[in-house]
DNA sequence: GAGGCGGAATGACATCTGTCATGCAGTCCC
DNA sequence: GGGACTGCATGACAGATGTCATTCCGCCTC
């Protein structure tokens, strides 16, 4: 019997989800949370076999959650469901020890087998989301170029960017405009997009 | 007996709602759909009393579903669920004549209970959201301000927009800085964030 | 009809942003 | 040690952007 903790903060799909889980014969659902800290309570109150959370969640998303749970408790497997995953999502949770990537469109019972693949400690990544990632490759950006990039991405005038990363306004227009060439882009706010949806930020 | 109609492009989502609203002794799921598209043709062949769209779908989306619906299968009352709603997904809905609007992290049976109420003729809005659309108000700008807007949303330059437009590129800046004035923004790129998040553009 | 008001549209001016040439420090490879 | 290369950092210049004053037109009010 696979122990499994739910971490998803939508009730309406946490407890669809728990109720046809529940009908697969080796599988419980020991626990349920709506948070990342629920999670983390969660987990280490019941120990589950395999935790599926939700990348999406108030507190520590789910890829954070993975983090803390890989930390302590580490016999518990974490997997993440999610709908609208980039490949930079992806990324971060594979970095984060996250053993399944699933996303909400596969059915119910390829959920179920995919929980058991990775509880026998096999790995499950989907297919059309690792293409993604690979096709993204890795980034051409150096640090500092991403670093003053995310900070470019909400829009802020050269001024505050200069101010916040400690540089002289002329130096953040260069970085930024390294960047933009290296992506391809017009300019920093496509720029900054761009990184933000291949996971470059 | 209420007949539905439920639309959502997610596979473990629709199944697992799908199996919960079978467990309501007075709904029926008489079809499902995977696409707006789908969920037409499905209208149309099973004419369904109440249609449960999920807001993001490909093809059409749920208000665009429902607002052809409305057209083609006048009997069917369209309600959207949806994950992640602003305030200008909502106006739009109730301008397309949806009855009710549900944010997914409602339990299984208010989902029933709200399905009943639309289909006896009430409305559901949720609170929160309903709060939303009315702290954001009616949009201050003019109709040319928030086209102009909408064309510099995805950060195209000056040049691109006036030539779409068929507007010197004078009057294009001009726009956008009264519209950036009218939102407290700073420039165009902050204010086009800012008139989308309020449901504005 | 006169006057006031607000939106549409434009060009001139000042400021901001992107591009370029340049210098400096660290690393790798002969 | 001497190059060659790469990343970090800066300032000068040109082009893009934002601000402002202004004109024109339709609408409303008196």
């Amino acid at each position: 019997m696979i122990r499994i903790l739910l971490a998803e903060d939508e009730h309406l799909i946490r407890g669809a989800l728990a109720a046809l889980l529940a009908l697969e014969d080796d599988i419980a659902v020991v626990a349920e949370a709506g948070s990342g800290d629920e999670a983390l309570a969660m987990a280490r109150a019941h120990r589950p076999d395999v935790a599926v959370l939700d990348l999406q969640m108030p507190g520590p998303d789910g890829v954070a959650a993975a983090a803390l749970l890989r930390e302590t408790v580490p016999e518990c497997t974490p997997m993440i469901v999610t709908s609208h995953a980039g490949a930079g999502a992806l990324k971060r949770a594979l970095a984060a020890g996250v053993r399944g990537f699933v996303p909400k469109t596969v059915s119910a019972q390829q959920l179920a087998e995919i929980i058991r693949t990775v509880h026998e400690g096999g790995r499950y990544i989907d297919p059309e989301l690792a293409a993604d990632a690979i096709a993204a490759g890795e980034s051409p950006l150096t640090s500092r170029e991403a670093e003053l990039l995310a900070l470019a991405a909400d829009g802020a005038p050269v001024a505050e960017i200069a101010a916040r990363a400690a540089l002289s306004p002329g130096t953040v227009r260069n970085y930024l405009s390294a960047a933009a060439a290296k992506l391809g882009a017009e300019n920093r706010h496509v720029a900054a997009r761009v990184a933000r949806e291949r996971g470059w930020l």
